[in-house]
DNA sequence: ACTGAAAGTCGCGGCAC
DNA sequence: GTGCCGCGACTTTCAGT
């Protein structure tokens, strides 16, 4: 399915997608046009599933980001479901894992200021009555930051 | 420092860089060498910090990803220093996030199996004389994965 | 079936306005 | 900032392995 060339070529673009098709050859020892017609393959097959510009917090203005802990009041399945959809539609929810443990859910969020965080809080959290508890860790630093996994 | 034109260019930037010129021209408003100028300057200024591939989990083997909170037996600076780059050099390691809290790290780990994450534990968990205690939470689900922020 | 090379097409990057 | 033009990069085709 997927041979040594392809997990080369993935370990590059999940990376830098800037690099040309040339540069990708002699990184992985196959002439451009294969590299090309490996990358368009992997895209049609959703192996890649997206190439997206990562942005600069501090560039944006002061940005605060936060790990918030969530337990549901019950897991319903149709109260999980509308938690899911509402977290998706949210910009402000970076990341959202529904986890084992002692929460149901683990969000990463991004807010411009701690009112923002405020007024986040009250809109999907204080007043979801679905929601028994959370818990805001406050982000210092974004030590490491990210979406590459580690491929073979 | 960043006008409207930039923050659209931005906002569409980090969800799909594989938009033609001429498309970020009618979705903003400007013409393609204004848009290709700007992207060149947010780049080079380092509001684009880089632009990647994000790949599939689940096309890439069964893929597990953990939750990881780790609190260090005591927050001395050279201790925090060196976990942070443990966890930077670390590949499992897909985010690091230093935070306030009843905990001192939350890490997102990504393995391809349980097996996977147990070596991982002993490697950099359980042989770390510097952590007090670490709690596992295993991903059930990714409901929103992104590095996109709200702009705006 | 997949590679590699050449021809054809498209999009980028500099220059004039 | 916009529009044009040359060049570089991608796509497609085709023959070879």
């Amino acid at each position: 399915m997927l041979d040594a060339f392809d997990r080369k070529l993935l370990n590059l673009m999940q990376t830098d997608t800037r690099r040309t098709a040339h540069e990708l050859s002699e990184a992985v020892g196959l002439s451009p046009s294969a590299c090309l017609r490996r990358l368009n393959k992997l895209r049609e097959t959703g192996v890649i599933e997206a190439e997206i510009a990562v942005l600069s917090p501090a560039a944006l203005g002061h940005r605060l980001s936060m790990v918030v802990e969530v337990s549901l009041e019950r897991e319903r399945p149709d109260i999980m479901s509308d938690f899911k959809k509402a977290m998706r539609r949210t910009p402000e929810v970076i990341q959202c894992y529904y986890v084992t443990g002692e929460v149901d859910f683990i969000l990463i969020v991004a807010v411009q200021s701690m009112s923002d965080y405020e007024a986040f809080t009250n809109d999907f959290l204080f007043n979801n009555k679905n929601i028994k508890r959370f818990n805001t860790l406050v982000v210092m630093d974004r030590v490491k930051v990210g979406l590459a996994v580690p491929i073979e």
